[in-house]
DNA sequence: CTTAATTAAACCACTGTGAATAAATAAGTC
DNA sequence: GACTTATTTATTCACAGTGGTTTAATTAAG
């Protein structure tokens, strides 16, 4: 079942871990680069060099540390190579382009309500067909690919959004990636879109320090990714994170209750949905999250009465996670205002440290630092992720 | 972060590629062996030779498959390496010798209440000593390390255990590995009980097939381990599969109720303490698991009872795990009645196949094949796979 | 004489080693 | 203060070592 390799995928594994490094640490002279990655200055030197001729890697100068010859740095190139993500929501889609360091360069989005898949595919494809002629000819050669993050059994939900049988019946049909492939020319990648969100934190937030951590994102619902040793576990189906259906404890609040023998799924609590429900139920109503300010402070009370109520779902999920695995963190962000964010993860850290329960070790809780658009930004890296970073799996496919 | 590597640790991880195959399939060809490790005849026919030299692999006769030269079979040499394995549970405490195939060869083991550290010790060294002795002198020379299952968090559990504060104050400051190594002159490997059964599963049991998996064992208390990519996860403290803590629902039952603003946790409704706590409260008494056939057919009811909401509680867990991990198959095992098991394993199938919510994808649930002795002779592994297991790491560690 | 497993010898790609080189600072000398 | 020399650190060169690959030869069957 695994497999061996030789010395061609040698050299690629750790010109991959070069690169991560290097990605890590933003500037880096060889010599570090030697130590921290345990290769001979000899090994990297060839291997940097050999990226610098590719244009994934330049000189950014020297630096003089005390004593010595001073350090040449190196840097990736921004230009060395690019890449386009998407997110493909219930109500929207964001479009960006990124460049190889993770800035974005542009950016396209539209809202809608329910799309159908024809029309989600039409819009991703007039997006990426945009942002890739904003490049020129030569950096066009350098995308490497298109990283779609989207949400799983979008039809799955059909009640909740009211969306027609037909409707979610081709949604359930639906291969993105299939789809994908048939109208554009560049490798695509495909992950779900709370996975995405959590590479982009892995690689763009706080997995600079933190390796093993649980991202969870609330946006119309709730879903969540998981990275393990500094990488993404994706799960066997691709379906790691799936927190929405997660069982948690009824609520005491205004909750459709579960079909009896049934649990209460997190989603039915923690999720913009629940909160838009519970908002209606006290006699508030908005058409967007973003408008959820305006309704302030008049709503306050109700707002309150459902961080209290989302906390109390979340700490179960957060101990039923860290039960399992034994992780270092929850990183939680959310399509909400950054300081309600703030706000829960606030409330949720002291939660979690009140009621850890023996046998437990209590992991950290702490807020996205990647924000709202970090799925988009997930499905930019993406590819970078499949092409650039040193998993296990880099190493068995031969030359 | 992540290291790089060089030709020896290239040639270690391949070594150990093809020693995991050979586990695998038991018998083997040199040219078998290339096709499945992606490796040329060549690379396995230098590293085969260099294990046979070494006396980790053997030849096994020749067959002939139609036309052409037959295959020479190889196969691991049993009397490569020993290991000592050893369980040391609350109550008891196994200890085996174990060759490189897998076999146990002899076994020790002893029953006690509440031992304290020291004694635990003095009966692993002695334990250890003995098995050691059983083997010929050049044998001896092959063991290559203790491997200790050992459930964590031994003291945190004082008052379902009746024990003393000092007691269990001397557990919680007990560091097993230590200990061991100051009386032992063997490489110690220490992982949590349950997780060590994990690994007897999934390199004796059904790991074969299955390569994701949550191990559940029900021993006096309950716990787990974590299996992904056919490697064990550990978690960042060691603590993955620590189900005993995990919150679910409240039991039907006469559980003691959690304290105010916590949660039911599942060793409070899946575990033998569980059982004996609910037979108590219907009458029946027993002061070891292994006399509960004697309370049938009069207990039967109390029991079913028992399992109507260990199965709840299970579900609950089940779904859990499954929402973050994405997970083929849950094994369970238990320190019960093997049809016992048989029981639960069938009813917790058909209530998982029947609960399973949107957005996750139903896991199997199979019966553990290794047994009630899984901890143990998961222990004996340990050390193997320490040495001979084709993680990551192992490309790591340069010469 | 075909087929398939296995091996031998030359080869290629990679990293490692140890000496040499380059570029700076620090200290000593006039 | 200018010049020299030693020291330190980064980097590179040439060669050696390891390990997998290639090609062709060998072996043992049908």
């Amino acid at each position: 079942m695994s497999k061996g390799s030789n010395s061609s995928g040698l050299r690629r594994y750790n010109e991959r871990v070069l690169i991560s490094e290097l990605r890590r640490l933003g500037l880096a002279s060889k010599f570090e680069l030697a130590k921290l990655a345990n290769l001979t200055p000899q090994a990297v030197t060839r291997i940097i060099d050999d990226l610098e001729q590719a244009d994934l890697v330049e000189q950014r100068g020297k630096v003089q540390r005390g004593l010595g010859q001073p350090s040449t740095m190196y840097a990736l190139n921004p230009k060395g190579a690019f890449s386009i993500g998407v997110n493909a929501g219930r109500n929207d889609i964001q479009i960006l382009l990124m460049d190889f360091c993770g800035n974005v360069l542009s950016k396209v989005a539209h809202e809608f309500t329910l799309p159908d898949p024809d029309f989600l595919i039409d819009k991703v494809v007039q997006g990426v067909n945009y942002l890739r002629s904003s490049l020129s000819l030569a950096h066009q050669q350098r995308i490497i690919g298109v990283g779609l993050a989207i949400p799983w059994f979008m039809g799955a939900w059909k009640s909740e959004l009211n969306m027609s049988d037909e409707l979610a019946l081709r949604w359930n049909q639906f291969k993105p990636r299939e789809e994908l492939m048939k109208k554009i020319d560049l490798p695509v990648f495909v992950e779900n879109d709370c996975s995405a969100a959590a590479v982009a934190e892995l690689k763009l937030g706080c997995g600079n320090k933190i390796n093993n951590f649980l991202y969870i994102f609330i946006g119309t619902f709730v879903g969540g990714g998981v990275v393990l040793h500094g990488e993404l576990e994706a799960g066997v189906h691709g379906n790691a994170g799936a927190l929405a259906s997660m069982p948690v404890t009824a609520s005491q609040l205004d909750t459709v209750p579960p079909v009896a023998g049934s649990f209460e799924t997190l989603a039915n609590r923690v999720s913009i949905y629940a909160l838009r429900r519970h908002l209606n139920a006290r006699g508030f109503s908005i058409d967007t999250i973003s408008q959820l300010p305006l309704l302030l402070p008049a709503a306050q009370v109700a707002l309150d009465e459902w961080i209290e109520d989302a906390i109390d779902a979340f700490s179960f999920v957060i101990f039923s996670a860290t039960g399992v695995l034994d992780l270092e963190a929850i990183v939680l962000d959310a399509n909400l205002p950054r300081d309600l964010v703030h706000e829960i993860v606030g409330k949720l850290a002291v939660r979690v440290n009140l009621l850890t329960p023996t046998g437990v070790l209590a992991p950290q809780v702490l807020s996205g630092s990647v924000g709202p658009d970090a799925r988009a930004i997930g499905g930019a890296i993406l590819p970078f992720y499949a092409n650039f970073s040193p998993d296990k799996n880099v190493m068995l496919t031969g030359d």
